[in-house]
DNA sequence: TGAGCTATTTATAATCA
DNA sequence: TTGATTATAAATAGCTC
């Protein structure tokens, strides 16, 4: 074993600043790296809480550990709370518009609306109250696309099976016209499927 | 000073497991918490690498760190990379039923949405954005509810039109056999109708 | 590269103030 | 509660192989 007469020889403490070489700079960065997951996935289990980490190096490789919650789950508390603070100067000029949509959202509300969901997503938001504003606008507009995407999928669903059963009920009443006119019996009675009101 | 005579006197080694007693959970996750957010910072600095800490304690609190980059930068990274996992989320409501509908969205989104819907609602987002912060929660809670409430309905409709649907086919089925009884006539061929695959 | 190896530095559990 | 204190447990810097 031989060492710098300068070093103390081994182990030393290092200040805490960009370590300038850099092979030595990306070993401490694999191993710290590796602490601070294993050390984030211990605080969540022994203080059953939920502990999201994303890494990214100088290189800009991605790392990222969760535990407890997925981390879509823990990312997704996260902009919920913060998403509050930003952008709001870009659509102050809009408050106008508000009113003339307040109608539409009362009228919404009278509507019966299920349960425990919608109780944890009213939290959800009421939490967001409370925090600065950063991503909500940008992400409450996602949430909201997300949904009216959902809400046109299922229409055009919908209408498929609508279709599809309008077009099985005429085949259907032709055949009974075809057996009626073949057995001169009278078989009719068929009523439109109701739900088809429901669309619109 | 004093101590039990059975414990080694204060510290000793912790399993990894969750720890039972409250309050000392309590504090472990206060001293453990700050720790983690520490190493965080000293990876940031020592590689030059961001790192972003996102924490929820057991009682739904949140708590995060960022160096290097912002944290919305850092997540933003995170989300890029991983849009195809984030993009299936329901961030509002956690709907259960999404991840069974998936492949069934995913096929959908090929086609053409219309936009118009979308683009009203988000005008009515970003107008709500620019009221007060009590007034924004409101209208956003009421609209993401009312999405919710449709969605809903939507599918539940859906399952009556497949029910009829499906009860039609069973029912056309039965008379073909009867008629193919009745005539010794092969008369099938029928193919289910393919957006019964798409309910489920 | 990656996997150990210790001497040290750090983190921290139990405890006390 | 919120900090100190301190004996121990853990992490890790610099090194070898």
């Amino acid at each position: 074993m031989q060492w710098s007469e300068k070093e103390a020889m081994g182990r030393r403490k290092v200040e805490i600043k960009r370590i300038e070489n850099k092979s030595s700079r990306q070993v401490t960065f694999c191993k710290r790296r590796n602490g601070l997951m294993e050390k984030a996935r211990q605080l969540s289990v022994l203080c059953g809480s939920s502990v999201a980490v994303v890494i990214v190096s100088s290189t800009g490789k991605l790392y990222s550990s969760s535990s407890g919650e997925s981390m879509a789950n823990i990312l997704k508390r996260f902009e919920i709370q913060h998403a509050d603070d930003l952008k709001t100067l870009d659509f102050a000029e809009k408050t106008r518009n508000y009113l003339s949509h307040k109608d539409k959202l009362e009228e919404a509300e009278s509507d019966n609306v299920s349960v425990d969901s919608l109780i944890s997503l009213e939290e959800q938001l009421k939490a967001a109250l409370s925090v600065t504003r950063a991503r909500k606008t940008e992400f409450i507009t996602e949430l909201v696309k997300t949904l009216q995407e959902k809400e046109k999928l299922l229409r055009e669903e919908n209408q498929v099976l609508a279709s599809q059963l309008s077009k099985m009920e005429k085949k259907r009443f032709l055949e009974t016209e075809d057996e009626r006119a073949m057995s001169l019996e009278n078989n009719s009675g068929n009523k439109p499927p109701k739900t088809l009101t429901l669309l619109k």
